[in-house]
DNA sequence: CGGACTTTGTGAACGTGTGAACGAGGGTCG
DNA sequence: CGACCCTCGTTCACACGTTCACAAAGTCCG
């Protein structure tokens, strides 16, 4: 059980403080030429928690607060950065390349915020060979020389859900430690290996859960 | 403040549990037509989590396993339908009509499982008047007359970051108590509205985080 | 230079979620 | 019909996350 440590700070980051960092890192980054310094309190409003919380988390990056001024926001924002490992590239594969695939292959942001998107695989040899920029679509079978020659750092996984324990299984044979799915199905993956889902359909269900259990819940 | 009495149960369900039901759900349909009854150690294994959590859980919806055998997986998919209100569709707006919108709106999925496309906006108006199957892009300023005409249910913001919020305003006004944003900002809306996210960026940072911070930790 | 004011950083209380353990209920088989 | 076995449903203890409240630390102004 290796330590976490991530900054000056020492302690190890509890998951719901990271999981709001970027949150804090896009509050800052919209005030950052206009403003020096940031309250916790402005920061908790233009991330919508409470400042208390603000504060907390913030500390577990070490103590970058003045008593009585707030956060210099240059100096958060580099921290942050850093312990966001942001200040290096993580390149990405995109694995299936239906109809998401492909809007995220097109889609622009990544690049500019760290997050190149350095191939695309597709197990259908009518989509292989198709361009997306400067970028062809390489064949499934290929995926670990794929990994290794654009040393991807995380994997995307846009396939059907009937590909996705398989694509995974690939994906981390090849060495990829973090994955992103998006397939609307559970998957499994060894302890060492991060993985995070966006699952819509799921997310559509929940919302009619709360709208048809109306009362006070939110969220 | 209102009861939230979901089934014959009765207690309020936690949200933890409400956003794992439709996991339960989907794996419940992969083995329907197959299996009688199932047990919340074999739903445990096929959802991805811990037994007792699972019979928890289903405890919430009321108490539909028998003791010595397991859950019948037809009575239970009923009664977890029921809860989730898939007994009914929620018709489903999306606005911004960009790459993701547009790949959702393309993405056959939603209306096969009760949330039918039913309407797309968009304010530019050289997207307006696009034909995505049968519906056409409608303009942003008719969002409250196409709310009410299509009997939207829930509204998915696909827009960029800096016309989120005034959409998100826009829809609470035209009665619209779900929302489900895409854009890569913190939206507010009142209590009484539900609001889920899904943030492609913020995913990514907290991957690289947990990969740079390579240790024990994984999720 | 001192006192008032502001804002951080953290300790403590509270609430929610998790996992193990176990009693109780029901089926099954001799 | 009785004993055994299986699996649920619930209780309990604990870990995690959130919020409050306040002392400490720094700035600013007269």
């Amino acid at each position: 059980m290796a330590e976490q440590e991530g900054a000056p700070g020492g302690r190890r980051i509890p998951d719901a403080t990271v999981a709001r960092l970027p949150i804090y890192l896009r509050s800052l980054l919209e005030l950052s030429p206009q403003t020096p310094t940031v309250s916790s309190e402005q920061l908790a409003e233009s991330a919508g928690v409470n400042a208390a919380k603000v504060r907390k988390d913030l500390s577990y990056l070490g103590s970058y607060g003045t008593r009585g001024v707030g956060y210099d926001v240059e100096y958060l924002l580099e921290h942050m950065r850093r312990a966001l490992g942001m200040t290096q590239d993580w390149p990405v594969v995109i694995v299936g390349i239906g109809n998401l695939g492909a809007a995220l292959a097109n889609y622009g942001g990544f690049g500019s915020r760290g997050y190149p998107v350095a191939a695309l695989v597709d197990a259908d040899p009518t989509v292989v060979g198709t361009r997306f920029g400067d970028l062809v679509v390489r064949h499934a079978d290929e995926l670990a020389d794929v990994v290794s020659e654009a040393q991807i750092a995380i994997g995307v996984i846009t396939t059907p859900a009937g590909a996705a324990q398989a694509v995974a299984d690939a994906l981390v044979e090849a060495g990829v430690r973090s994955i992103l799915n998006f397939a609307p199905t559970v998957i499994a993956v060894p302890e060492d290996v991060s993985l995070r889902k966006v699952d819509l359909a799921v997310e559509m269900q929940i919302l009619s859960f709360y709208q048809r259990h109306a009362s006070t819940s939110s969220r």
